[in-house]
DNA sequence: CATAACTGTAGAACAATGTTCTATACTTGT
DNA sequence: ACAAGTATAGAACATTGTTCTACAGTTATG
């Protein structure tokens, strides 16, 4: 009796991500390949071309399952809106911090031959527009006035992505990282008015 | 009588540099390899290893390049200092969209092995220097009371690099992105107070 | 001018990469 | 029990970074 060597259909799509994610994290974009990602999911190679569209395939998943992600994670709502502002900003930092390796994948490099599909961009829109909500939920408790959401949404969000990604890739100067990007987002919340 | 091949020593550098400079702008790091650097400098591809550290030896050259000439675009000074303040931010952008090629070295592509050595690291901690004396010359007019210098110059290269940051690769959602730009240097000069 | 030291070039060679193909063997549904 | 579907191993190919070697053009020195 020997034990099977053959992984069922349905763990062999979640079991490369989760790899994909794992080697991201721990290796970076360089040990991402189609050879590494099928030993530690424990996969034939054929497999990421039979489940995916080849490792094109497996970034574009991850991208979109990053974004879907950083949606969820930025999508606050109590009954106070600046507060959910605020809270959206930090959340975007742990989301970043926690998740480096999809991080790097929605931001940080351009892997060889990937574009993001228009489905895959459209997720990255969709995490855009909760930060367009959370302007406009300010704006109609009479804060942040004179600005379009549209406009005011994508300085925060330059402004957090800069942050992180200056710190992920190991060019940030500042000493209290914490309090340092405390001081962005109140010093974005005092400009906007 | 047939033409000399061969290229004197003190154009190989130059042109090598050149020629990664340009495949970089117009076709993205994918295209960055050994064999089309030495077609396009028009060197022999083991002019790389004689001439610099190999790959990365062009690469630790450009990163060290891109932040000396970042260092130089942002390091203005009249005697305005809030307008040179402001003159620095647009400085920083166009720097970024006219030279996306050493951008894409700095800060949005992790190459294959290379890590910046701590040289080239000191030419991107003078260019951040040069933000921080920015904001103590403001500072010595009364303005931006009540902010470290260091931290202030690390939200406004946050911002800075993440506007254009998600400009280059493609997920910027604002349509006049001029306007948005200047919309967020107004922002930070105002949440500085 | 002649000769030696230096240096750029061409080309082969190697391991690692993404990708495709084929034959085999396991799983599943009827 | 049997047929269809699917995961696997392994070979194969082009391209990549890198190294090595033999050769030829350039430059410095006598």
């Amino acid at each position: 009796m020997t034990k099977s060597t053959r992984t069922p259909s349905v763990e062999i799509t979640p079991g490369v991500l989760r790899a994909g994610i794992q080697i991201l994290d721990t290796e970076g974009p360089d040990g991402f390949t189609v050879r590494a990602l099928a030993v530690r999911a424990g996969v034939a190679p054929m497999a990421i071309y039979n489940h995916f569209d080849g490792l094109n395939g497996v970034l574009e998943a991850l991208f979109t399952q990053g974004f879907s992600t950083l949606h969820e994670a930025v999508d606050i709502r109590t009954d106070n809106p600046l507060a959910d502002f605020m809270s959206a900003g930090l959340a975007y930092r742990s989301f970043a911090l926690e998740n480096p390796g999809l991080y790097t994948i929605m931001f940080l490099h351009r892997f060889r031959n990937f574009e993001p599909s228009p489905a895959a961009l459209y997720a990255a829109a969709m995490a855009h527009q909760a930060l367009v909500a959370h302007v406009e939920r300010c704006q109609e408790s009479g804060l942040f006035p004179g600005v379009s959401p549209n406009d005011a949404a994508q300085v925060i969000w330059s402004a957090c992505h800069g942050y992180v990604s200056l710190e992920l890739i190991g060019i940030n100067f500042s000493v209290k990282r914490d309090e340092t990007y405390a001081v962005m987002l109140e010093t974005l919340r005092d400009g906007f008015g």
